[in-house]
DNA sequence: CAGTGGTCTAGACCACATA
DNA sequence: ATGTGGTCTAGACCACTGA
């Protein structure tokens, strides 16, 4: 009696929605549907797992991994002896794709190209380690960079890279690969925090962007740690009128 | 012989982790720190699930709950036949938490007011339309407010409401609740885009926000959708120096 | 064609929160 | 005390795909 009993439901089961997926993608859409809907308000309760398990005549870890994948997202919380209920939405999030430069270039239709302006060499200063958020005098390295859509000034970047994180950096002039990449081709996986910022522009900035000081500029600090070392530090100024963030945000995976 | 044997195992596994959590969440935990301390780069093969479920003494399904879950978060990539693989890290993205206003400002310790200021109904016009991301000529409810932090302009709102979508919003005056929350609670659940640019203030939020027309300002707009229906299209004007936008990345997960 | 991941089962025990 | 979700098992079949 050790035979897979439910073979023939699952079959059975699978001539009945034919449409697509595995059963507890189904599971999860049809949930996510009642949800999205507004069918299931913010607090309902719905279905137990054993109830669900029932209806779509399957076992409770299928509909558990349905339910799982729904909490993760957001969507329902579950709580012990209590049930599964609605979430109230999150206020507002977005994923924020900040992808390199040299795509969002070209993603306008325009050629890329980048100059490595300034490369210095030195010890942390005070503002440096502010910016890192290091409290030690650490070997810096100081680059900045000019990149260029189709020839027109398109963002100016200002790095510090903590050599003590990074030390083959050290080796690198960054003239036939931007900081950037080259970060990430050697130091992947990171964590990063990123602040934006309307502001007017410092002098280094209009004079390399070639705008006026008072033009608008979209600023984005990035921060980025490799388990828990400050890695790089890098201000990115673009022109306001050159640049959109774009961020989506859905109740996601589905 | 249908009694758990895996039981003894299973309290040994304990006793010998002790530290924490379930089973599957160490093995991701332990795979995550693999792959984020460098140890496995990026196209590194991870073991075979059946090759994990030996090491670890647990069935292929607890291993399989890690895997699908990295592989959910993007670290990893799963090729049948092939096996498990160390993804390159995405360019960059980050979760941007856009909360209310009224969080927000409490968050920088202050005290929160909004203002209504101006409220019309009105069929489409072809800017609204725009906004929208409309063809036909809907009834529209046009709303503008001011936000204050401790009596201070913070954030000037500019926002349509598609009446067709939310017929609701035609008995709100908006006086005592911000259009925005209200909606949250009466259309929760939608879909999102913003578009984040930095730029000078048009006339009206330059003059509510009580600041000069030159000074840059972050615009955050933010478009709707319930069920790929547009609901509300909105233009939050910060000056520059008010706000900022903060975005955190991590390979999510743990 | 062989072996991987993808999916699913029919149980089980447990912690825990709630009624 | 009771019943929920959380976790885990020891199998199984399948689809796909890369060697």
């Amino acid at each position: 009696m050790t035979t897979p009993l439910g073979r023939e439901r699952k079959h059975l089961q699978r001539a009945l929605t034919a449409t697509d997926a595995s059963l507890h993608t189904r599971i999860l859409s049809d949930i996510k549907r009642h949800i999205l809907s507004g069918h299931w308000p913010p607090g309902h309760r719905i279905p137990f797992e054993h109830e669900l398990a029932t209806v779509y005549e399957c076992s409770r870890m299928t509909v558990n991994k349905a339910l799982s994948e729904l909490a993760r997202a957001g969507l329902i919380e579950r709580r012990r002896k209590a049930g599964s209920f609605v979430c109230r939405p999150r206020s507002q999030a977005a994923v924020l794709e900040i992808s390199d430069l040299k795509t969002e270039v070209e993603d306008l239709g325009r050629v890329y190209r980048f100059t490595r302006l300034a490369l210095r060499r030195h010890t942390a200063t005070e503002a440096d380690r502010r910016r890192l958020g290091l409290s030690k005098a650490v070997p810096i390295l100081a680059v900045t960079c000019l990149h260029l859509g189709s020839e027109t000034p398109y963002c100016f970047e200002d790095r510090v890279i903590n050599l003590a994180a990074v030390p083959a950096a050290d080796d690198e002039a960054f003239l036939w690969i931007a900081p950037g990449p080259w970060l990430i081709a050697h130091v992947p996986w990171t964590e990063a925090e990123h602040r934006i910022t309307a502001t007017t522009p410092d002098l280094a900035s209009a004079q390399h962007l070639a705008i006026m000081p008072s033009t608008p500029c979209l600023v984005v600090d990035r921060l980025t740690w490799r388990e828990r070392q400050p890695v790089t530090h890098v201000r990115f100024t673009y022109p306001g009128s050159a640049r959109e963030l774009i961020a989506r945000f859905e109740p996601s995976s589905g």
